[in-house]
DNA sequence: GAGAGCATATGAGGTTTCCTCATGTTTTGT
DNA sequence: ACAAAACATGAGGAAACCTCATATGCTCTC
């Protein structure tokens, strides 16, 4: 429960956090429309309310103490959440929302082409994206679903499994003088590998016979770099076919050896299993599953 | 920049909030302790405000549209964000806050008994401890620095290594009959194995002579669940043995062949590369070298 | 189906908060 | 030394906020 004692305004709040970014309270007034003097005041007021001194007045300067510079940091936060959420809705009044946390390789080829046309379905959901890395804890975090790519190792969560991948061994044109006559002539090149997914050439190199490596490679956390990392040259990359077809047709990477090999892991839609049901994340769940079998 | 146009005022918020939560505009005022008139008024003004409707009057009753309801959702938690951040603030007026994501079993087995002393040492610094299982990224959390297991594979940080680790095989007392002959005769019991660590059992069959094995197992989240599951008999479970120095001499967990091997793995305190620097971070960070080396 | 009970809405008016204007004081830079 | 720039503050008005009193409509019970 929110005791309403302890909120203080908000012109206050927006006072305190235009001072701390600019420095003085003349700037702060300048950014909010207001004179110095009503700052001057909104910063008393504060202090009042919160029975502590925020503010070190020395030589007619205004600086903040190390604790209201942490007060700060939430309470921008804060603000710039509740200025979000109402521009949101602003946007968008009849529907929902649906906060979506996607991994950006995924995000980028397989789900931007097609988002435009559950935008035009759903007029009425406004999709936020945010990229994610690695798992998180739903409870704990404000999305509504994910974009997760492994097995089934996400606990607390229900999957929509939307595309399995296929990984092909590319190099750029020219770093390979002579075609490889064997898998692991591949060791003599330098390796490029994900952070998350260690484990591939190892399986790449047991699926053309050459079981129990675990080749040392240069580590990306995430394909977009890597790929450029291929493409000029840094090593051979084990990536995605989904992701680099232009760059295939287009000459900027050349498969190094074999065939692409099925990927261990594929790519799910993830959401927390006790969240209670919502209009847009059914909206999405019924869309992605139409265009996966599409 | 925050505009001010956009941000509602927060007794509006508040009505808003506590009529979604309530259900009515009486039940919230009484909560507010406000009248039923203000609460009215308030909900009026915030629909005025934000040029739509919010509230759908029914037969003298209201109901919060689906984009209002998503709408409470978000301001519900910037408006706890800034209440806990203004409690905070009273509570500690002189010093900083530091923000720490720990694993659990980490966090109470070796934290929890030394952060009293850290506490007494700096009584400037508030730390808030929250759990997290996984790596996450620093720049869109409100972190300062973490607890992590593993290698130094978390991208963009910092790393103070505090404690490496020793993995005992466990059981219950009761769940073996005769004593193991030889450590792959542990492959006919069930085994238990955290989420995070599923090369751990692999690893240990490897260090006692039976290499390129990765038995099936239970999996579990985490160690207390985990060291649960073993205690009542569940199977053979690997266990970091600082965790269980109790249920060893209380008996409720016996080793079950060889002695505890080292892990791959090791903590650290971990914390953003391009942080700005912040007074409480160092302190802690200096304190929990100490108390490593101690 | 009449009336009690409980919702919300609203007119009127008071209080508090918020802001500006005008002015004073101190510091900084030229 | 003087101008420019910064913050503080007294005074007063405007806007936001709240209450009181009252009106109206729904629901449930007898």
């Amino acid at each position: 429960m929110l005791s309403r004692r302890y909120l203080p305004s908000m012109p206050s709040l927006l006072a305190l956090e235009a001072v701390e970014r600019l420095g003085s309270a003349s700037a702060a007034a300048e950014e909010l429309n207001l004179t110095q003097s009503a700052i001057s005041r909104q910063l008393q007021v504060l202090e009042g309310q919160l029975g502590l001194g925020l503010i070190i007045r020395d030589k007619h300067r205004l600086r903040l103490t190390p604790a209201a510079q942490d007060y700060c940091r939430e309470i921008r936060r804060a603000l710039q959440a509740l200025n979000q959420a109402s521009l949101t809705l602003r946007a968008n009044p009849n529907g929902g929302t649906l906060n979506l946390a996607i991994l950006p390789a995924f995000g980028m080829h397989w789900l931007a082409p097609r988002l435009a046309r559950f935008a035009a379905q759903h007029p009425e959901v406004t999709v936020n994206l945010s990229t994610r890395l690695q798992p998180f804890d739903f409870a704990i975090s404000h999305f509504d679903a994910a974009i997760h790519y492994g097995r089934q190792d996400w606990s607390g969560v229900d999957y929509l499994p939307l595309m399995a991948e296929d990984l092909l061994a590319v190099s750029s044109a020219g770093l390979l003088k002579t075609p490889l006559a064997s898998a692991d002539d591949i060791l003599s090149y330098p390796l490029l590998q994900l952070e998350s997914r260690t484990g591939d050439w190892g399986r790449w190199l047991a699926h053309h016979g050459t079981p129990n490596q675990r080749p040392p490679a240069m580590l990306f956390d995430q394909f977009a770099t890597m790929t450029q990392g291929a493409i000029h040259g840094l090593g051979v990359a084990l990536l995605p076919l989904f992701l680099i077809e232009r760059e295939l047709t287009e000459n900027r990477l050349t498969p190094v050896f074999g065939p692409a090999i099925p990927s261990l892991g594929s790519y799910y839609l993830v959401w927390p299993k006790d969240a209670v049901p919502r209009a847009p994340l059914a909206s999405f769940r019924n869309w992605i599953a139409a265009e996966r079998d599409a």
